[in-house]
DNA sequence: ATGGCCGTTGCACAGGATGCAACGATGACT
DNA sequence: AGTCATCGTTGCATCCTGTGCAACGGCCAT
């Protein structure tokens, strides 16, 4: 609703693409190029822009520090952390935990089996929402509308032969998910990797994360990997337990 | 120099503090609530603001995005990535790419030992700026003043007891560093653990780019982590070569 | 040297951002 | 239940500030 940062924010994923000299910046927001010139100075000022020897502009390091920090304050992932770590050593497999937000769903923590380490690999990275395990979950709880209209929205690429092909499908998938209160993904994404999930819930009874345990088929088979499935709940469930306790989501 | 989006950058560190109702950012930014709200909804259609159910805004999701992408579009790192994997095949250590960016120094990649996928743990986090083996190098090579200037600037927490304490120890740490082209950091950050890096250089001969390996003392002794120097600054070069077409001498 | 390209600056104009005041919704307290 | 306080939201008049223009200057290649 404001022009001018509507413009200046419109940089940001035009540099994400790659650096862009004055110029190019200019004609791609369809300003004058002082009004670009000003728009990236600010830009600089606030870290979010950094230039390069050869003058040209790209993304800065606050940016990073911003995402950092961000992430930092979910306190989901604050609560579920020791859980997710817990949950590793019993398992030994990756752990994942999911968040919805505005027609994505993405990854704000991981724990890798070998090295139990903060790292927010592919954090931001859109995951694959149609056939990932968590999405299923965070987005089968949306509203019957929201889910249907997010639902059409979406492409459905086929990653394999098991991916989810259409609309229809994964609604279908969605309720079944729904009904039974967990979701897997065999080999829907990448043909020799499942996953099985659960959901956190908030004191008002909806999902506001999901949690999952990723193994190739090299090391379990799907069936092996769904004997984990109690376990996987049960951790969800103190995760809901202490998440629901202390913070209340009004509504 | 645009009051306007100046105003609405701002926005973004406060709530990276935490979430914040429309009360509160129109306060601390000194406007009208009216204002911080067509600031506030400005920011939420391009995904860096989210509103959660309270109606408290925080940071949003395409923050993430970005920083993401901006990672990926670095093209020392793209360049390196193969390099560093190499490196630590043959090694078999942790290794990490380490950019300087406006007073401070940020890991841009990472390969660990046991996994060879690209994982970009810290990335955003400050890193130990004053006594980083790939800090030294980049800091080292910045022009007279300016190395001085932030040098005098930072802050010398006592990590260890090795580590380095005032601006003057540093200060001359840089010049060695400086003169003979390769660095260390033996246990000033964490007591245990070694680190030797080599730096990339453009095609300018400037240092672009700072690359180290780490392990911890358990693995191999600082001195056997010295005998990796002629293989760490081989790649560096074979960095440098790649990255800015011919390889140059410490200036 | 010369011309073209690009970033930068100062300025006049008007377009857009600002703060005000009033409305409506929600929740707390009596 | 009723009243008040709080907070987000909207429309609007004012004038601040962002805008595009034109001109300057540095840089590189011809």
């Amino acid at each position: 609703m404001s022009q001018t940062v509507d413009r200046a924010l419109s940089i940001l994923p035009l540099l994400a693409q790659g650096p862009a000299d004055l110029g190019q910046v200019a004609e791609r927001l369809g300003v004058h190029k002082s009004t670009a010139l000003r728009l990236l100075r600010t830009l600089h000022e606030h870290g979010l822009v950094y230039r390069q020897q050869d003058q040209r502009y790209r993304l800065g390091a606050r940016l990073f520090a911003l995402a950092q920090e961000a992430v930092e304050n979910l306190d989901v992932r604050e609560i579920a952390h020791p859980h997710l770590v817990a949950l590793n050593e019993q398992c030994g497999h990756t752990v994942h935990l999911a968040v919805y937000e505005e027609n994505e769903v993405l990854y704000i923590d991981k724990v890798e089996s070998r090295y139990p380490v903060r790292m927010y690999s592919r954090v931001g990275k859109p995951v694959a929402i149609t056939v990932a395990a968590v999405a299923k979950l965070l987005l089968g709880d949306l509203p019957e509308p929201e889910r249907r209209a997010v639902a059409e929205r979406l492409d459905y690429p086929m990653y394999t032969s098991r991916s989810i092909p259409n609309a229809a499908a994964f609604l279908r998938e969605l309720a079944t998910v729904r009904e039974q209160g967990w979701a897997t993904d065999l080999g829907g994404h990448e043909e020799s990797i499942n996953c099985i999930a659960a959901p956190v819930r908030g004191a008002d009874g909806l999902v506001v994360a999901a949690m999952s345990v990723s193994a190739p088929n090299v090391v379990v088979t799907a069936e092996e990997l769904l004997t984990l499935l109690p376990l996987v709940r049960r951790t969800a469930d103190a995760i809901t337990r202490e998440y629901s306790g202390t913070t209340h989501p009004p509504r």
